[in-house]
DNA sequence: GTCTATAGGCCGATAGAC
DNA sequence: GTCTATCGGCCTATAGAC
């Protein structure tokens, strides 16, 4: 596959009635099935339209595919909202920021389509680096920026700002991710969301807060 | 009638050659491509059979598929090796762990069943219980009594010591193992991953470290 | 653009000879 | 147990009518 698969921003957003049936169909279905179980019959018929229609549409399965779960990485994007401003208390921002990013991880959307990537990046690579631009880079990213100024400020102990934002993220992942990635029982629920966002804070700043704390 | 009580004819640990050239060829290409990708005229090609003998050996595809990545999933355990006694550099010793469970993680086969288990659980559910019990559990439960020792003899503050397993394993996953899992170049080489090693076990010691460090 | 119909191939699984 | 040969079905993709 190559890397022009990805680059299907038709400039004039087609929004033919067929073509938007097949897109939701095949959205739908992609998502919970990934590449291989899902066969063009199957999103011709839900998308109500002939193999033919849908081919006039869309060149091939994996065309089909690259421009569907492409465009989807970037839908299910983290919501980069931003980071609140100076004078707030550090804990509770923390955990506002921890529990907004552990429920996007957790999010049905999301996992699918980390899923689909993580199996399907070997078949088409670009996923991989779409995903991760879509969200998890960017938001480290910016995470790393407020840490640093945190720092500057005085109210964070993290010299290495992008190393700690890094580290903060992997705190939200621990071993309940996993199990949810794997679909073991039982899924997490709220209070286990929570009890993750507390302890990653509070080992966040243990290790990252003010000297003399 | 049967003459050996140790091994019934069709169920158990069968020698046979080409039940072993079977596995052998079906376990290359599970692992290479996972299940859709692959199918029975390949494995029976692989393994220089008919496909009339591989069904001999086993009922079905799925069957075929649940046996060899189940066992591989033990197969590929991570290696638990006692942790040391008492009176090491702590330092040192978190550093060994952390080097030796992250060069696991990121080992081509271990990174090959992931990929595996995660999209496949939801066909195979039993796959990412398979997974967890095989290695990451079990290895935070031994890391936890192993803190949970040390906490007692003074020399860390984790009072949780099952978080603080689990959090140690976490902080040894940052984004570079997610690059991995998607296959985003380029690879982690070795510097980058005694960076995070030693980036995790400095964090662990911030946080955890016995009080007034 | 959209349809029906089908080409052409590979799939999982089996029958029957030995 | 092992083989050859094949069945019936589903797959991607296309031809041709409208």
């Amino acid at each position: 596959m190559s890397e022009t698969l990805l680059a299907t921003p038709t400039a004039h957003a087609d929004a033919s009635p067929k073509r938007q049936a097949i897109i939701e169909a095949a959205t739908r279905l992609f998502m919970a099935q990934g590449y291989g179980p899902v066969s063009m019959d199957a999103i011709a018929r839900a998308a109500n339209v002939s193999k033919a229609t849908l081919y006039a549409h869309f060149a091939s399965k994996d065309r089909l595919f690259a421009t569907i779960v492409g465009g989807r990485c970037t839908q299910v994007a983290f919501d980069n909202a931003p980071f609140p401003a100076d004078g707030l208390d550090m804990r509770q921002v923390l955990t506002g920021i921890g529990r907004r990013l552990l429920g996007f991880l957790l999010a049905p959307e999301t996992q699918s389509i980390l899923r689909i990537a993580i199996v399907e990046s070997a078949r088409f690579p670009e996923l991989g680096t779409a995903f991760l631009d879509s969200g998890p880079s960017m938001f480290i990213t910016r995470l790393a920026a407020w840490i640093a100024a945190e720092h500057a400020a005085g109210r964070l102990d993290a010299p290495d700002a992008r190393v700690a934002a890094d580290q903060f993220g992997a705190l939200l992942r621990p071993l309940m991710f996993l199990r949810a990635m794997l679909a073991v029982k039982p899924a997490p629920d709220e209070a286990e969301i929570m009890a993750t966002v507390d302890a990653a804070v509070e080992t966040f700043l243990r290790a990252y807060g003010p000297r003399g704390r």
